[in-house]
DNA sequence: TTGTACGCGTTATCAA
DNA sequence: TTGATAACGCGTACAA
């Protein structure tokens, strides 16, 4: 019975509201809120009034006076990939909690739709925006806006605006101090796209922490593709060029994938003979492999939480400047682990050491 | 020079645009209204004064006056997993080329949290609300709300209410009729979690085509994890129970990569011996996978798009009612195609077929 | 052709 | 303690 045959099709409003009370709306108003100038008695009727009206204020009316919407723009590039998404669910979560929220536009990477749904977004006179690009790489700022913007993922290329971004430095040395303590010494890298800023910080980060520690990077990084296939047939490259390989970090999990695939397929084991790292701990990739993969998250989540928080402060002032990085951490899985061997020393790859498949 | 430094914090209002063009606020409205009752030349003027103050009108304002306040709120309960993001870009897609745009929640499946949020959207008077499931299982519809709902991807289990969904045993008939048509006639099905109602409908799709054809499943469907694992697992047990199988029908992509997988280490060719099917065209796996998979396309961004057009008519007075269902496509890929010997004769699986790997 | 005045739903100020 | 009123930004009758 709490909606009543007759609901009249448009929301109850204030006056609705301050009628069935028998107040002004201005003495409903004050009982809504909370203030302390109305009696108890008084505000115990308008709050029954508003209940049975199944009364929500129009919070629309009072961004009219409070200059503020409570919303921000989310422009996303990227809203079919996988990276995006998790950036906007740390978004929408710092959001959620308070009582702002989320307007989403997708771009697809094109920056004339970009320019458009930022317009529309301003036309609904959004708090601030938010702009999530499709891969790490800078990218050229919007113009001068009247609110707050905040990049995401993809940094501004203008060290005066506000970003946030992953670690790539930082998730390439976490590998490379993971497998030396696996007591891996000949340690190849196989990454993907060349033009990818990212894969080059990962490959740094793997390198500094390998010459610290006097080993040295095992060949030169392999550059293609972020695929599966790429990573069989870099794996190939790899054992063909150093069969005394312990260790490949890859620079996605989709190459791991591969890596592992065909170290499976030409008898090595993992990681007995060869540790395979991936990036991303993307789980449905992870989680699937054999054996389950070690890799790198970047907590994108917390990405767009930071984005978010930063955006936040920005809307109510506190605006700041500069990209701010956000640490990855390590997952470690059974594709790392020690040698069968133990130590560092030589050891020709086994034959026949066909896996164990379906029991 | 668009945005000169002094330009003021708060966003132009009409006012300031009237003033600074010399006219009235009515005046000033009439001209960016295309209104046809003023001179060309004081259009021009207001126009002018606009761009200069890079204006732009407050939909929210506008709101107040007209009712409708060009938003719908979106509701997704599986912001992470792959089906409802597909959706969403439909959505987004049929809103953005009209002039509404889309207040996104994440409620992660809580129903509480979903309360939560409807009831923020409709203080937001949204037009419209869509909620998007996690999975294809009818669910408890929402409340009577002052606005209309749809319901996509799972749909509401009240008749009355408007849903989209994804034809599931649609799906499992085109597999069928595809592998007919390759020659297979020895053909097990393997899927996924058995409370799933559409892992059922696809295998009644499968079971009704080739019942029809006198062919019927070779053996009983095997239900488990929506797993590459289970996939590996399940491959296992249909060639232990069936070894002349000649095509597996596999309820998703991932179970797919577990069968193949599994196929491939144990000998077995694909196409020529097992053809292998999908479901989902999850191309990161689809297409990943060796060889590349055959599988069913559910169409998700049309489910998001026809949701969307549903909700819009039903906004403006074009109330329906019912459940829409969206065809899906078989994708054929190189998993299927002619049997190695072109009939339907019996043939022992090869031995040591090993597939050439790494050239 | 242009301007004045009102109302949308809400909050805040001030007077009663 | 309560109520009348102004204001937010815009569109639109209606008057000039």
């Amino acid at each position: 019975m709490t909606t009543p045959a007759g609901t009249p099709r448009r929301p109850a409003t204030l006056s609705d509201v301050a009628r069935l009370a028998g107040v002004s709306v201005a003495t409903a108003s004050k009982s809504l809120n909370g203030r302390q100038q109305v009696r108890a008695e008084t505000r115990a009727r308008v709050l029954s009034a508003a209940e049975q009206l199944s009364f929500s204020p129009n919070v629309l009316a009072r961004h009219l006076l409070s200059g503020r919407s409570g919303t921000i723009g989310l422009v996303t590039h990227d809203l079919e990939g996988r990276f995006s998404i998790p950036v906007l669910m740390g978004a929408e979560d710092a959001a959620g909690t308070g009582k702002t929220s989320v307007l989403l536009c997708d771009a697809r990477g094109d920056a004339l739709r970009e320019q458009y749904h930022v317009q529309a977004l301003l036309g609904r006179r959004v708090d601030g925006l938010m702009i999530v690009g499709a891969r790490p790489d800078p990218r050229a700022p919007l113009g001068e806006l009247p609110v707050p913007v905040v990049y995401a993922y993809a940094p501004s290329d203008d060290p005066a605006d506000m970003s946030v971004v992953t670690d790539n430095v930082l998730g390439g040395r976490l590998v490379a101090e993971h497998l030396l303590a696996c007591g891996r010494t000949r340690i190849a890298v196989v990454t993907g796209d060349a033009t990818y800023g990212a894969a080059h910080d990962r490959v740094a980060g793997v390198r500094a922490v390998l010459d610290d520690a006097g080993v040295g990077l095992t060949g030169e990084p392999l550059y293609g593709s972020w695929s599966e296939e790429w990573g069989r047939a870099a794996a190939a490259l790899v054992l063909a060029q150093h069969p005394d390989v312990d260790a490949i970090v890859s620079g996605s999990d989709h190459i791991a994938r591969g890596v592992l695939d065909h170290l499976r397929e030409t008898g090595r084991r993992v990681p007995e003979d060869v540790a395979v790292t991936g990036h991303d701990n993307w789980e449905i990739l992870a989680l699937n492999a054999r054996p389950q993969l070690t890799s790198v998250d970047m907590d994108l989540e917390e990405v767009g939480r930071r984005a978010a928080a930063l955006l936040f402060d920005a809307i109510e002032g506190r605006v700041r400047s500069g990209t701010e990085v956000v640490p990855c951490r390590l997952v470690p899985r059974a594709s790392t682990g020690p040698r069968a061997d133990g130590g560092g020393g030589h050891r020709s790859p086994p034959g026949q050491d066909v896996p164990s498949v379906s029991g």
